[in-house]
DNA sequence: ATCAGGAAATGAACATTGTTCAAGAACTAT
DNA sequence: ATAGTTCTTGAACAATGTTCATTTCCTGAT
């Protein structure tokens, strides 16, 4: 009894998510797959047409399971009941946190990979499970009643996860003793903290003339 | 007449950069090197113990180049003449951006290359120069009078350039047309503007008790 | 049960890379 | 000039991604 191609690509799958974790993008290696999956090289380029394509799989994976069981869940916090901006961003903040130190290794790997797709063809599937993400967040500031139309709040959405997201990534050199991680969630805490109350104050709407070259 | 050992060591470092601006980390070539060096494959060996610490050489360049000539120079806006907190950040800000605009393959190949040193021994050269940026920032933070010690200005510095930071990275997926550029400008106008209006608003102090687990 | 035809698996072979190192070349001090 | 030191070279090795002719396996018709 053989697996099938469906189930050997997930095995293969597996294994690669656990070497990217393991060792980064460079421990991908064709031979390591092979082996311990129990099929010939050959193959393996059979299910996939690169090691590129392998990468690509994990981090779609990876990227769903941050959205779907993460993110989306902590985004209506505890059945409806909290209507507090800050505490539901704190919550989604939280949950992004908890899932960059699940995956020390792999995360690390997602973001060079991503960056690394310059030449690649049109809009990617990562376009559109980041903009779910942005979505999700400006569904929670629209609870918030700051004064904002919906292309302003779209804005505001994508600049307050993104600087989230610089603060894990620019905290987690995988540098992750539990300073590291307080020194985090101190900035995400300030960070929201701020963010919600300058949007309070109409900080969203105070322009300067300073523009780049 | 051959060239100083220096000389050719700073000839290497200006054919890597090259190098890896134009197609990233896995262009870096020891060969590639040797050959446009008009050198020997084994002489590169000799000026430099592995292409890792070629490519560390050229990061550091990068980064005094960023420090050095870019932030800093801001940082004074027009002789002291503007005090005006949001005005110098965003200065500092766009000078960043245009920084990361300029070196388009090789910034993104010294995030990842930072990224991938773990295993390193103990606080490098790197954490010496982000600590420089950080206190540039704080600097100016201290120029606008918040009600702030120095620890919490110091953490709000480093909460604030870690976020312009990841705009910048997230929104650079080297898609670089000036649509891309815009988004950019208008998430750190907007970042800016909302931080300085929350720290004024003591947003700074708001604390949630959600915590990671 | 047999066999033809196709689909899938194989792993040897190739190309490209980082890195080493024994041999030679160049230079320096006496 | 000569001995010793240092630098340079490029051939050689190992590890890797990828390909593809060959083999193996399966399926369905007879």
């Amino acid at each position: 009894m053989a697996l099938d191609k469906e189930e050997m690509s997930e095995k293969v799958l597996a294994i690669a998510e656990a070497l990217l974790n393991e060792g980064g993008a460079e421990n991908l290696k064709a031979r390591t797959i092979a082996e311990q999956a129990g099929i010939s090289v050959g193959s393996v380029y059979n299910l996939f047409a690169d090691l590129d394509e392998v990468h690509r799989a994990v981090n779609m994976r990876l990227l769903d399971r941050l959205g779907a069981t993460g993110l989306a869940a902590m985004a209506d916090l505890e059945g409806q009941g909290v209507t507090d901006v800050q505490h539901r961003i704190l919550a989604m903040a939280a949950a992004y946190v908890r899932f960059v130190e699940a995956h020390p290794g792999s995360w690390p790997a997602v973001l060079a990979f991503n960056r690394r797709r310059a030449t690649r063809p049109g809009p990617d599937a990562y376009d559109a499970l980041l903009d779910e993400l942005f979505e999700i967040v400006a569904g929670v500031l629209k609870a918030g009643d700051f004064g904002l139309d919906d292309k302003r709040r779209a804005l505001a959405a994508r600049t307050l996860w993104s600087s989230v997201h610089g603060i894990v990534t620019s905290g987690y050199v995988a540098n992750s003793d539990s300073r590291q991680a307080e020194e985090i969630w101190h900035q995400v805490e300030l960070l929201v903290g701020v963010f919600v109350k300058g949007l309070e104050h109409g900080g969203a709407f105070a322009h300067a003339e300073t523009k780049p070259a």
